[in-house]
DNA sequence: AGCATAATACGATGTGTTTCGTATGGCAAA
DNA sequence: TTTGCCATACGAAACACATCGTATTATGCT
């Protein structure tokens, strides 16, 4: 494992990376939009945003025609690994165990959630 | 339910929170004592950082000797709930289940650990 | 070619966070 | 009482983020 920089998106670029995640390619308009719904604010923050995110490269961008098309550069998966990691550290003293005691007891989950979670717990006791 | 007022702890303020829960109580210079071991910065820092979260009302403290005495004014449990809910929302679309898979498939957990979260569950399908 | 439209680039501002230096005040030991 | 040590208070600086206005550039239509 060469190379793991440590990313952190900030609360405004989360939203921007949820919006890529979700289309796989977009442009900074169709980002805009589809933030709108939700939030107002200019189309040239969104634009600055995303630029910035650029350059952090946190995406990246086919400037090939004008409009730019661009994509997520880092996955759903590693920035939802990453943020609970540091939750799990900061928050609750290293015990996932915790989160998930404290996840499961403040919100309701289906009860073909609840049996997704366990077949993976059996699965993980059975790996011991 | 008149009063619930979302706080939103900063990075520096969370690790402050975290000595003051995890001391029960504690002046300044403890906390800094505390926070020196894994980070650095100076005395004066934490003390402002005190004071702000102070005037925020995330902390209360005794003033009646010269040496102030500091309390957290929010409960550990309100937020850890608090960031979770965020994270559900911002990174999980909604569903505890996925980050509980997610948290549970990245880190690992004890045996007696896996336990309590099945016997939760199963307590929370009874419910159902 | 000229123009309108829409996109990008860039700079400035406002706000919040963290950091630290310095001033001030009490308290105890010499 | 004077000195030295801590503690608090306060203000300034450095930085990061989000926001927006304006300038510039490219595209396609007439």
């Amino acid at each position: 494992m060469l190379k793991n920089k440590v990313i952190k998106p900030t609360e405004g670029e989360l939203e921007i990376l949820g919006v890529l995640w979700e289309k796989g390619e977009a442009t900074v308009r169709t980002v805009y939009e589809e933030l709108c719904k939700t939030k107002d604010s200019g189309y040239t923050t969104t634009l600055k945003l995303m630029q910035i995110m650029f350059e952090k490269e946190l995406v990246t961008r086919d400037s090939s025609s004008k409009t730019h098309i661009y994509q997520a550069a880092v996955t759903k998966e590693k920035t939802q690994k990453q943020f609970l990691n540091k939750m799990i550290n900061g928050l609750f003293a290293g015990s996932s165990a915790d989160l998930v005691l404290q996840a499961l007891g403040g919100h309701k989950a289906s009860n073909a959630e609840l049996e997704k979670i366990e077949s993976l717990i059996a699965e993980l006791k059975a790996k011991k």
